[in-house]
DNA sequence: TTGTAGGCGTTATCAG
DNA sequence: CTGATAACGCCTACAA
């Protein structure tokens, strides 16, 4: 019938070669051509000629659902992170996936659209391909995954925020220092008058956090908040400003959740022929790759996304092989960007 | 001893809970209770319930591994893409991975870094997973890979680019087509002395072809074009800029292979008070995020990144399920943006 | 609608 | 260094 349905002329299905296929064209036991396999130390130099020549003959491919099920072992690390379409994310998960299969496991992907009810869905599916490891986005999950995860009682990571007592381990940054340092760097440069363009988003919120909290001891309470939805966009951070324009009131710095709002904020205030920053200071948060290069040049907070992800990595495979971690806890730390904005 | 490895007070291990262990407490028997969870509809509502209870007191998680290795169908499609931190790419892997879970399958990423030799270790690694079907990028694989491909016997859909004779399915557009669109519509504009700013990447090459092949039928055939290693970046685009500068040969128009190129080089135009597009016409591709957003905005291709994704889950999934393919070959085609930097 | 028997392809374990 | 045996946890096939 159709070219290609693994069957021989007479139409009766070919099985895949196993184990036992090699084995028989070596003349050899298949525990041994596993060993020659897996464990090449453990089997003469000989032997290991014979089963690869085997290998070639036969096409063998093995198949790790059968040796992961009694193993226990399955290679696979299973990843949780809102989005990946987005630089935010995206070079971390490309730095974990490069380390992880430079260390010989693969990584199944979790996109969780900033909701913890699907980050508990698409874990708790996962769960049921024994992952060897999970690296989860953020330190808030529900009480139930949370739960399966303890059971499942395998090596986790959680990254992107910080916590003194994560699930397991942890490398990260403290969103509410950073929202500190964001203060302290507008008030010190003499901004006095704040508005923010937020993401609804609970990391976001504890940057927020911080910045009041800087505000604050320099008695500025009173600060314009327009929360957009997640995910951010470009077009969110124009009207956003708008909205903040509109409602009359004397701003001298808009400080917004990421440098996309940013981005579209610039763009508003630009059309507008308001003179950044000497009229109007615009920050941003993460550092993507048009912040240096927008016109003006933004300001704003380096995290070193894909350090965050070979570590993440690491730190997982190492917990997996039984490796001691020297330090479960790892604050990456942060960086306030000078640039033309403020 | 640590908190957490599945131990009771005396330190013996205890086996997650099986199917078997949900039969007992249900008192059914375990075929029974694997239909009530996955064939609900072969089974008595009552029984479901007895089932639900069950898992619930249990706290059973399925094993996959186990299953798969029996059934045949691991419910797990392997995608296999150069990079994901960059939104070429990011967006369609987006899609087919939103796609992929609304259809209850996951997603194995194996990122190959533009490199034939990558793309082959990595796919025949995760052919070892058994997955259910597979997502190529392009339509140039190395024949070891394809030989193991046509042997494994699964469906494949290879996507952002264009053959009749895919392996199995195609969804994906004419890189050589695009090409020729571009030159003639730069040529449509007036433009006649070109330069090209040129990832080294081989679907990029497609479209150069094409390019040189619109241009070719009006006798223009001397063109400088400045080649870039992959991944293409903002630098190497303002870096590319500068050498054809360097050239003293006169050009009305520069063609970038991506949008982050003509980015660069715009900015490197800008920085030097060259006037576009009146002094110097720029032209992307891949309508990024911010070729709308630029200042000037950025003339570019469109191409529906999100639908090639989402029809590839759809057809992949369609067809390891068994349903009719109505076309197994289809073309996205593209859109030609025309915005200010031409 | 439910159950019985058997085996999927591999590796752990123990023995040579 | 190599091999025999027994699981691993589930689903297919068939039967009741």
């Amino acid at each position: 019938m159709s070219k290609n349905n693994n069957s021989n002329i007479l139409n009766v299905k070919i099985k895949a070669p196993t184990l036992e296929d090699v084995a028989r064209v070596s003349g050899l036991s298949p525990i041994t051509v596993s060993r020659a396999l897996n464990n090449p130390q453990k089997v003469k130099k000989q032997t290991i000629e014979k089963v690869k020549n085997a290998v070639e003959l036969t096409g063998y491919i093995p198949n790790m659902l059968a040796g992961g099920l009694v193993s226990k072992r399955s290679k696979l690390i299973a990843a949780a992170v809102p989005q990946i379409n987005n630089t935010m994310f995206a070079d971390t998960m490309q730095a974990i996936s490069d380390q992880l299969s430079q260390r010989g496991y693969h990584m199944l992907l979790c996109l969780t659209s900033y909701s913890k009810k699907m980050e508990e869905e698409f874990v708790s599916a996962v769960l049921s391909r024994r992952p060897d490891g999970i690296v989860l986005t953020g330190i808030n999950h529900s009480p139930s995954l949370k739960k399966k995860l303890l059971i499942a009682n395998i090596p986790i990571i959680e990254t992107w925020d910080f916590t003194p007592t994560p699930l397991d381990m942890l490398v990260g940054f403290s969103h509410e220092k950073i929202g500190e340092h964001i203060g302290d760097f507008l008030l010190n440069k003499g901004y006095k008058q704040f508005a923010m363009i937020w993401g609804d988003d609970e990391r976001a919120a504890l940057r927020l956090r911080g910045i009041m909290h800087s505000l604050s001891k320099r008695n500025i309470n009173d600060i314009s908040t327009h929360l957009i939805p997640m995910p951010a966009t470009y077009e969110s951070g124009r009207k956003g400003l708008q909205y903040l324009l509109s409602l009359n009131k004397k701003f001298d710095a808009i400080i917004c959740s990421s440098d996309v709002l940013a981005q579209g904020a610039i763009s508003e205030a630009t059309k507008r022929k308001i003179i950044i920053p000497q009229e109007l200071a615009i920050m941003g948060f993460g550092d993507l790759n048009f912040a240096k290069q927008n016109s003006p040049a933004i300001s704003t907070v380096f995290i070193d996304k894909v350090y965050i992800g070979k570590l993440a990595a690491d730190m997982l495979v190492d917990s997996i092989e039984g490796k001691t971690i020297a330090n479960k806890i790892i604050d990456v730390g942060f960086k306030i960007i000078e640039r033309e904005t403020t």
